[in-house]
DNA sequence: AACAAATTTCGGAAATTTCTGAAAGAACGA
DNA sequence: TCGTTCTTTCAGAAATTTCCGAAATTTGTT
């Protein structure tokens, strides 16, 4: 039978849950939720909480968490069988559907908060009239006009689909 | 006098400094290196080790390994002065060289380690012949091409320049 | 060479983040 | 209502990251 096949399909999704990981840290997400939605991603079926929590060898709380943190970024859907009161979970498997949810919510996190900022720091610099006062000004202006120029792309292109994204890198690469 | 203003213009910069600090955690860089990227982005003259020790009130040790960091990073310069042995540090302010910048060392930092890890796993799941085996597979597939297409991506965008990012951005937001 | 001034390194401390394990809280059926 | 099963929360522990301070090294001067 295919006993080999399965152990070895295991090997290489234990492999990529690892290095998912891995890399998550890299990118300033936590190694657990990393490894979750790697599971989650190459799970032929929706997992239970204890599934998860057996596979990665971690504490209830642990999975709870992460589970719901994913759910929270929307990479993740909660599922519900019939019959079976437990919360089973599933990932979105689409990689452009991940890829415009991982955008909008970097968005939201990184790029709009940023905008506050020297959107403020603009406004209190903008009436001190000196050299550097002046230059100070100006650099917060260039920035926020920048950032501002990020979160509209942010937002065309996370509300693009993917055929048409991939026209329009098509031609940018072409 | 504009004892007054300069007044001001410490305060603006400190909150500057402050908050991108803060933004940079975020981000998932540590927040010092973001408070003196802060602070050398909004200095009028190149800062010595010892003024940004003493701006942030952190040690030289800090200060030190941080400003190399930056250096290393692309977004920071090293500059002499003659007849003083010191080293200045002068920050890029130009917030498209900042942002290509950026833009290339995360590509190597982030993108290209996940491309490896793909294609790994794509490799060692191949001959998985199980309809599981070949799910597992195919979504590695999908993730190796997506983010290589981000890769490349990332490559054009970080190479031109502004004026022409500028127009092809019209396009898209027009 | 001897000294002074600056840079670099690094062990351990401090701060922050993440995780566990257990208790508390819902949801549901009998 | 009571018991069972699953979910949620959270205080303290563990792990990780960041930082300090001081010693070691390098660079340049006399």
């Amino acid at each position: 039978m295919n006993a080999a096949a399965d152990e070895q399909l295991k090997q290489a999704r234990d492999e990529f849950v690892a290095q998912w990981g891995a890399l998550g840290t890299q990118w300033g997400i936590n190694r657990t939720m990393a490894q979750i939605h790697a599971l989650l991603m190459t799970a032929p079926t929706p997992q239970s909480t204890d599934e998860v929590m057996e596979e990665l060898e971690i504490s209830r709380g642990n999975a709870h968490t992460n589970l719901k943190e994913l759910v929270a970024w929307g990479l993740v859907r909660i599922v519900v069988k019939k019959g079976d009161r437990r919360e089973y979970f599933e990932a979105e498997k689409d990689v452009w559907k991940i890829f415009t949810t991982v955008a909008r919510e970097r968005k939201r996190r990184e790029i709009d908060p940023a905008l506050d900022v020297l959107r403020k720091c603009a406004e209190i610099s903008e009436e001190i009239d000196t050299p550097d006062g002046k230059a100070f000004f100006e650099q917060m202006r260039q920035l926020e006009e920048f950032v501002e120029f990020a979160s509209k792309m942010a937002d065309r292109i996370s509300g693009m689909k993917h055929g048409f994204a991939l026209q329009m890198a098509a031609k940018l690469l072409g």
